[in-house]
DNA sequence: GTATAACCGGGACAAATGTCCTTTTGCTTG
DNA sequence: CAAGCAAAAGGACATTTGTCCCGGTTATAC
C-alpha cells in the first residue's frame, strides 16, 4: 500500500553525501501541498523520509489517491520528460525530507550514470507493474474485500493514513468504508 | 483509447531496416495469445501494425482491460527489467505485426544506444501519465459519462473492439453498458 | 427447410454503493 | 473545565450496477 524503494533513497543519498551541486536536501510539514495538479515544475524530489499522498482531483473537489509514496519513491518525475503539467497533486501525510534535483539535472544524470539510469527505468517499470492489479482488483471485488486484503499487506493502515484517505484511495465513499469496517467487525465478533 | 507512439514505431523499424542482428518481424492472426499471464518470457514486442487488448484475469476469469495498445506500443518490457512473471495477458484482436527482441539485447540497446533509452524512459514514463486519470475517471463517474467519453476519443470503438472488450475495458458487465448504451440512444432521440 | 446452438438485448429483482444528514467522539484552545 | 471544532459513525433513503433468466435473432449443420 505504501510503495518504497531503499535502492533509490541509498543512490540519491550516496549522491547528496558526495556533494553532488544541485541535490537538495529538503524538509516539509504534514500535511504540506509540495506538487498541485495541473501546475508545471521544473524538480524532480525522491523520499527520504515520510509518506506522501498522490491523487488527482476533480472539478467537484473529490479526490482519488493514486498511491500513498514512502522512501525511495519518486514524484515529480514525469514532467522531465516530456514538460507537460502535473496530472497529481502530492500532499505529505507525515514530516517529510526529500532529495530534490531539477529537471536538468536529472536528465543529464540519466544521461550520463548508468547505474542511475537503471534505477529511474526500473522505478517507472515498477509503479506500472504495481497499477495495474490494483485497480483491476478493486473494480472486481466488493469493499470487504478490498479492506481485508489492505490489512494483509499493511495491517496498520488505519494508524497513520486517514479514513478519508483509505476511503479515496480504494475509490469508494468514507460512508461505504465504515459500512465494511462495521461489517467485518461485526463478522469477526460473531466467530468469537 | 487505442493507444499509439509513432516515434519508437519508426525507430524500431529503422533497427530493422538497418539489419540489426536479433530484432526479428513476428506476425499473427486476430485472437491469438501473444502472452500469458503469470508466465516467464524473454522477449519484447513492438507493435508496427494492429491492435491488441492487454488484460489481467481473475479466478472466476473475469477480465479486466489495461490497455488497447496501437502502433508503436511495447509489451512484455516490463518484464526485462525484473525477470518477475507476466501480470496481464495479451491477445491480438486485428491481425497484428510486431518487430521482437530478446531481453538481452532490449538491455543491451537501453545501455548502448541513448535515442533508443530515451524513447523508452518516455514511452514508461507515458503509461503511467495515462493510467492515473483514467481509473480515477472511471472511478469517479457513471458510466454514461464514460462512454461519452469513449466516443469523443474514440468515435469508431464499436466497429473494431467488441461489446464485450468495451465492457471489460470500462470495468462493467455487459449488461450494464447496454442499458447505459440505450439510454444515450434515447436521450439523443428525444433531443431530436 | 428445419432443427440446434450461440449470441445478443433487455426485463425483473437483488445487492452494493452513494447521498444527505444527524449524532457521537475526541481533541484543541481559551 | 467548558466551548468549539473536526473527524468519525451511522440511519434512512435513492441510485447505480450486478445477477439471473427469458425470448428473439442470426448463423450453421444436416
Amino acid at each position: 500500500m505504501i510503495r518504497t524503494n531503499i535502492t533509490l533513497s541509498n543512490y540519491m543519498n550516496k549522491l547528496w553525501e558526495a556533494g553532488n551541486v544541485g541535490v537538495r536536501r529538503e524538509a516539509f510539514g504534514p500535511k504540506q501541498e509540495i506538487i498541485a495538479q495541473d501546475r508545471r515544475y521544473t524538480k524532480v524530489h525522491v523520499i527520504t523520509e515520510g509518506i506522501v499522498k498522490c491523487f488527482i482531483s476533480d472539478e467537484n473537489g473529490k479526490e482519488f489517491i493514486q498511491e500513498f509514496l514512502g522512501v525511495g519513491m519518486e514524484f515529480g518525475e514525469l514532467e522531465a520528460f516530456n514538460n507537460l503539467t502535473t496530472i497529481c497533486s502530492v500532499t505529505s501525510i507525515t514530516n517529510l525530507e526529500t532529495l530534490s534535483l531539477s529537471h536538468n539535472l536529472y536528465n543529464k544524470l540519466l544521461d550520463e550514470d548508468r547505474v542511475f539510469n537503471k534505477l529511474i527505468m526500473k522505478s517507472l517499470a515498477d509503479k506500472i507493474r504495481y497499477k495495474a492489479p490494483r485497480h483491476s482488483y478493486q473494480h472486481a471485488y466488493p469493499i470487504e474485500d478490498n479492506i481485508i486484503r489492505l490489512k494483509e499487506t499493511f495491517p496498520e493502515f488505519t494508524e497513520v493514513i486517514s479514513k478519508k484517505d483509505i476511503a479515496n484511495y480504494i475509490g469508494v465513499t468514507p460512508r461505504s468504508l465504515n459500512r465494511a469496517l462495521k461489517e467485518l467487525k461485526e463478522k469477526s465478533d460473531r466467530s468469537k
